[in-house]
DNA sequence: ACCTGAACACCGTTCAAGT
DNA sequence: ACCTGAACACCGTTCAAGT
């Protein structure tokens, strides 16, 4: 005799989010998930192979929470304003979400979710360098962005200096950097 | 009555780094590096106060490699090649040991074995770029390089496009942005 | 057809007992 | 003074038994 279905992918993914930022990926066990979508931690297998497919499935809806935030940010008619409130809104992302931010790139990745999320960021480089040089642009401006945060996460740039400052800097030079001819 | 030392801190270290690089961090285990020592794992808490401190003491022993790499590579008297040749040095380090670096912000960062890996970037960049612009400049370049390196060990440079010419377009333009003026 | 208790292997960690 | 076995709490995961 079929059992009414007591949750679902979607809550436990929603669940995960939630736990993941409260208490972090250490945080995120099988047990915490059950418990709040109000079922036991062996049924979860119902609906997901396995920790780590949970972590991936967190990680792509994370990933496109985030890709929407980018492409609404990078909506300006002008490539430089395009990247610069691209950048914002991705350090804001990050300063909400750290957890989230961190798993993203630390579960099993999901890379389509990832190279979606770069998509806006390719769309506004091409704008501003121009078709070829478009993905290696892209690639710079993610990186930097990436790299800032997460060192700013891991309180890198808690010694000293404008931290702030140090990202209209940065932002400021690498765009300064993609404009200009490389000799 | 005393029972001889039948381990060490810096063996216990050193078996880290390898099961580390082996196995990744959840391979490391306190067991796994007992074993590798030829000890309980109770008998490594007389070294460490818990798994979290050993990441830590590993982490630190890694950075203090990285740093004399980076010290090394960055001794040109040229700021452009010195600092060239510091993101060579770097990148050469993460594709022998990812996991090393990959642990290096994950563990409870030691904040100043983190400090000190960057200085070697702080002195190249203030060549470069004068006093007053050095540590934005530093700031920049290692936020580049360290996002940079996280993204192509993610796999998110995998799908089309040359990594290896992202990576020096990339350095390309981060300094030509460092050495032009902002409007 | 979904959910559960019980069980298993495997963690990190503590501590009394050994030498 | 260091090392160990035993024990504990807590993981992820499997599976037979329930409804």
């Amino acid at each position: 005799m079929p059992t009414p279905e007591r949750t679902s992918l979607a809550a436990i993914i929603a669940a995960g989010r939630e736990i993941l930022e409260h208490s972090g990926a250490s945080g995120l066990t099988m047990q915490a998930i059950a418990t709040k979508v109000g079922v036991r931690a062996p049924s979860l297998y119902k609906r997901v192979r396995d920790r780590d497919a949970l972590l991936t499935a967190v990680a792509e809806a994370i990933l496109a929470d985030l890709t929407a935030r980018l492409t609404t940010a990078a909506s300006s008619a002008q490539p430089r304003e395009a990247l610069v409130a691209l950048a914002g809104a991705y350090r804001g992302f990050v300063q909400e979400q750290p957890e989230s931010f961190r798993l993203i790139f630390t579960a099993s990745a999901p890379l389509e979710a990832l190279t979606r999320a770069a998509e806006p960021v390719l769309h506004a480089t091409r704008d501003f360098v121009g078709e070829t040089e478009a993905l290696n642009a892209a690639r710079l401006v993610t990186a930097w962005m990436t790299g800032f945060l997460q060192m700013e996460l891991a309180g890198a740039f808690r010694l000293g200096g404008d931290v702030d400052e140090a990202f209209d800097y940065g932002l400021e030079h690498v765009l300064t950097g993609l404009g200009a001819q490389v000799r």
